[in-house]
DNA sequence: AGTAAAATCATCCTTAAGTATGACCTCCAG
DNA sequence: CTGGAGGTCATACTTAAGGATGATTTTACT
């Protein structure tokens, strides 16, 4: 029932207020007898009033227009998934081995250590390093694993 | 003349509007004289015109409402700038000078072009590195950088 | 003013790293 | 089938790096 009240409340109130100045009318016409010449004034205000609700009504019943504004979030994701230059790989040409004895040495492992996980000797790792520092143009460990991030080879 | 009527043009509208229908009531008026108990429907009928037109001048001069709905657009920023983890730092307890032979050695730098840099002797370097390597708990300074980063104390 | 931490330098020694060279094997394409 | 590339191993040598210890000087803070 409040509901019901709720959603036609302006209709309700427009029909209201019709009744009101009906009646509020038919008095009125009863006094324009006695009154001569006053019709025009009572048809103006009525004019006026009607126009009021009028414009009152309009105000109430039209729906706001909606605007949707897309505001940009950034989110800074630490991740940073890494993605290996395949360009550059092929440019520097390095092999297999080259690459695997990279990323360890990348890892902090020593020649011996690496030389022990990939099951070869020291002095094959320390050609394969040797190989590997000449194609990546520097003269230490360090610094090919400085090289390697910077152009993307490992991350 | 024309921006006259074009900023005016509601307002003359209606006081045209208002001429035509008083115009219309005079001669209404007229009728109603032959027509018995039509006054109700007469006054009606301008109560309706002027609540249309009442309407219809708010739709025209009041601003459309706007209901602005902020939609939040995710963007994934793959940026990731540097923050170095102050906390980590104050954990590690690492002096100035530590720091700055771990940044150059993160560089690629041997310890003489470090020593060069900082305008100390190779000894020096040594014992800072020595030292730097005991807090960071590695043995090797490729271990020292791989640390580092993962710490977030160098980029 | 005195003390602790930091920074500097040195020496001695060991180990890891890097360089050079040569040899051997395997696989694959010309 | 043969030569080149990749991989393996070895030896010998040089240099850089790392560890241990001690000493002196700066700096900072109570």
């Amino acid at each position: 029932m409040r509901e019901f009240f709720q959603k036609y409340k302006s209709t309700i109130l427009y029909g209201f207020s019709l009744a009101v100045l009906l009646f509020l009318m038919k008095w009125l016409e009863f006094r324009l007898i006695v009154i001569d010449h006053a019709l025009e004034i009572y048809i103006g205000s009525i004019a006026v009033v009607f126009t009021a609700l009028g414009i009152w009504l309009a105000l109430k019943l039209t729906k706001p227009k909606k605007e949707t504004i897309i505001v940009e979030k950034e989110i800074y994701v630490n991740d940073a998934e890494f993605v290996q230059d395949r360009n550059q790989l092929e440019k520097l040409n390095l092999s297999k081995r080259e690459m695997e004895v990279l990323e360890l040495i990348a890892q902090g492992c020593s020649n011996q250590e690496i030389a022990s996980q990939l099951f070869v000797s020291l002095p094959t790792i320390k050609t394969h390093s040797s190989k590997l520092f000449e194609k990546l143009d520097v003269n230490r460990r360090t610094q090919a694993v400085e090289k390697a991030k910077r152009l993307k080879l490992i991350p």
